[in-house]
RNA sequence: GCCGACGUAGCACAGUGGUAGUGCAGCUGAUUCGUAAUCAGCAGGUCAGGGGUUCGAAUCCCCUCGUCGGCUCCA
């Protein structure tokens, strides 16, 4: 534990002790430091709101100001239950009601382990600590929201009340968090995404399913164009297929009835031959798609490997609390591929699909980044994960040898990988410190079995391929969401829906405005003139205010020369140049997507 | 889905039982101006939707929808 995050779980035992001084009957869980502040988990029948606040942060301050000295005893495992059983666990002393979720921690502490008490003043909890040497030393905090979280994270549980709060050693430092906060706000891609009106939600169309304005569509076909090239350079090859399928597609690929709670309810309908009921599922993921495209055609081992890209729009039905802005939605767009290949030809494939998600995060400057390689767990062959022991150890130990001979900075976790196969997410955090799964690659080597997907060897017998899932640039919502914040909102010139606005001094030189837009459209350039009667610092400012990269001030003096005068949106007034010069640096920029 | 908070004009907000307001954006007119806001006028709201209490509801109560903060899940 860093010094903060000690500090901050002191803090958290504070405020269950200052709980305790207002409702002596409530019960703790668990009160962690996390990533901002801290939190501990309560049961109590008061529902705590932002009002009860003040009075607990009055009385935490009373604490604090108090110096009790953090004291740390062992005990042994019979002496723990049986505070526990006398409630005096996370508590100021014996009470009628056990501490029942801390009878449960100590249940699975394991039995060679020490059991500590901390103790402050009169409050007593079971920790492991650290703590701070003693309340004084907490130097700033508040409290800033509550939530609800059920114990341990299952829903089978009771669902308790978590208060959370932040500290820091010094009130500047707090205040410098909270301001840092509103800067946050600002760069939300919900706010800007409005503000700069690239997408919007309607509550007719339905929750999470975003709808792209002019300008969002915009930077959707600029990605799209960017995957297009990309896996055209890397041999894919596009297909498209459509946004439905019988219920027997996905009854063949596994994720009925599996994964049926995440798809929108299945349409039923009677055909009109012969009588039928037909179901039919949106599609919520398009592998099954291509894998019915991959056994279309009779394949060769000479095909293979076998790039099939698609930016498949897919549907899910998300629960409805996850929805969040273009984080989480129920209708997305893929950039998504299946590689079918032999295993000889898998650790190529695998490297170089690895290389494409490097050289995507050069372009978009994404350097905090971190790859999660996902594998399986040998307890749950069969139920979690498809039983081929041997195949999970080869296609594991593939994907680890591709990600440390390349050098990727990578964390191994267990028992997350998909039923399939291993796979690797790749986290990001966007400029605001969320953190998300943008993009994914995994392994599957059972779906193809179960579509009898095969190629003929060159011994001219049957072999099933493996398969690669990738998605470098995730879902456009997703992908688009985190880019807003990455930039805040101040798109590349390549990326940006308005790359160049013209400005006229005035009336007189309209005319010339437009023939720098004319000309600028001719050579593929997103630009517009701004032909009201408004003054020029009105009209940059309005440019700014939509940041747009380029603004060009035209008046007489540049109509007579043939000039323009630059603007940029970050370097401000550039000086007067010759059209065909920033014509010229303009796509090239535009080009180099720099 | 669950717990909690919230929903007033395109946006940001005021209005807490007595006929719905401000700023910006929009529209119209005037102004023709040299690097982040020219002036004036006009228009815009079934106060999320439905039901209830009341002489009277944006305001109090109930239900529904949506948004936000979390829990779980994921691109």
């Amino acid at each position: 534990m860093t010094e903060l995050e000690t500090l901050r779980h002191s803090c958290a035992h504070v405020l269950a002790n200052a709980i305790l001084v207002l409702w002596p009957e409530a019960q703790f869980a668990a009160g962690p430091p996390t990533a901002n502040g801290f939190y501990y988990d309560v049961d109590l029948s008061h529902r705590i709101t932002p009002e009860d606040f003040k009075r607990l942060e009055k009385e935490m301050q009373k604490i604090i100001q108090a110096a009790q000295p953090f004291e740390r005893e062992i005990i042994s495992r019979q002496r723990a239950l049986e505070m526990g059983r006398s409630g005096a666990l996370a508590g100021l002393g014996p009470r009628p009601m056990p501490s029942v979720f801390k009878l449960d921690i100590i249940e699975r502490i394991p039995a060679n382990e020490e059991i500590t008490l901390y103790r402050n003043g009169s409050f007593t909890d079971l920790c492991a600590g650290p703590h701070v040497a003693d309340t004084s030393k907490i130097g700033a905090f508040q409290l800033t929201h509550v939530a609800s979280a059920y114990y341990k994270g299952d829903e089978k549980n009771p669902q308790l009340q978590r208060i959370y709060g932040t500290a820091f050693a010094t009130q500047e430092e707090l205040e410098a968090y909270f301001n840092m906060l509103e800067e946050a706000k600002k760069r939300d891609h919900r706010k800007l995404g409005k503000e700069l009106e690239l997408f919007t939600f309607d509550e007719d169309v339905g929750p999470g399913l975003p709808m792209w304005l002019p300008k969002g569509t915009v930077l959707i076909e600029e990605l799209e164009k960017l995957a297009k090239e990309t896996e055209f350079q890397a041999g894919y090859q596009r297909v498209k297929t459509p946004h439905i399928a019988r219920e027997q597609l996905y009854k063949t690929s596994g994720h009925l009835p599996y994964y049926a709670e995440s798809m929108f309810p299945p349409m039923e309908l009677q055909e009109e031959s012969g009588g039928e009921k037909n179901i039919y599922y949106l599609k919520a993921m398009n592998c099954p798609h291509h894998h019915k495209l991959f056994g279309a055609v009779p394949r060769s081992y000479r095909d293979l490997p076998l790039r099939f890209a698609e930016y498949g729009t897919c549907y899910r039905y998300e629960q409805s609390g996850e929805l969040m802005g273009l984080m989480r939605v129920r209708a997305m767009q893929m950039n998504d591929a299946h590689i079918y290949c032999t295993e000889e030809q898998f650790a190529h494939e695998f490297r170089a699909v690895n290389e494409m998600y490097l050289k995507y995060f050069k372009i978009f400057g994404i350097d905090r980044y971190q790859m999660r390689f996902s594998t399986h767990d040998p307890a749950k062959l069969g139920q979690k994960f498809v039983d081929h022991p041997q195949l999970w150890k080869k296609t594991e130990d593939m994907v680890r040898d591709v990600l440390v001979s390349s050098g990727i900075n990578f964390v191994e976790v267990p028992n997350e990988a998909a039923f399939y196969g291993p796979k690797i997410d790749v986290q990001v955090w966007s400029a605001i410190g969320r953190e998300f799964t943008l993009a994914t690659n995994q392994v599957d080597f059972a779906v193809p079995r179960r579509f009898g997907l095969v190629y003929t060897t060159s011994e001219n017998k049957k072999e099933t391929p493996l398969c690669i899932h990738r998605a470098p640039l995730g879902t456009h919502e997703r992908f688009i969401g985190f880019l807003i914040e990455h930039y805040a909102g101040a798109f590349p010139v390549w990326l940006a829906p308005e790359q160049v606005r013209v400005m006229p001094i005035s009336d007189k030189v309209g005319n010339y405005a437009q023939r720098i837009v004319s000309e600028l459209m001719a050579s593929g350039v997103r630009a517009s003139a701004d032909l009201s009667s408004e003054k020029i610092g009105a009209k940059i400012r309005q440019a700014q205010l939509e940041k747009i990269p380029y603004m060009v001030v035209v008046g007489g003096r540049e109509e007579a020369a043939g000039q323009l005068s630059l603007r940029s949106r970050q370097h401000g007034d550039e000086g007067v140049l010759l059209k065909n010069d920033f014509y010229q640096r303009l796509n090239d920029e535009i080009q180099k997507r720099s």
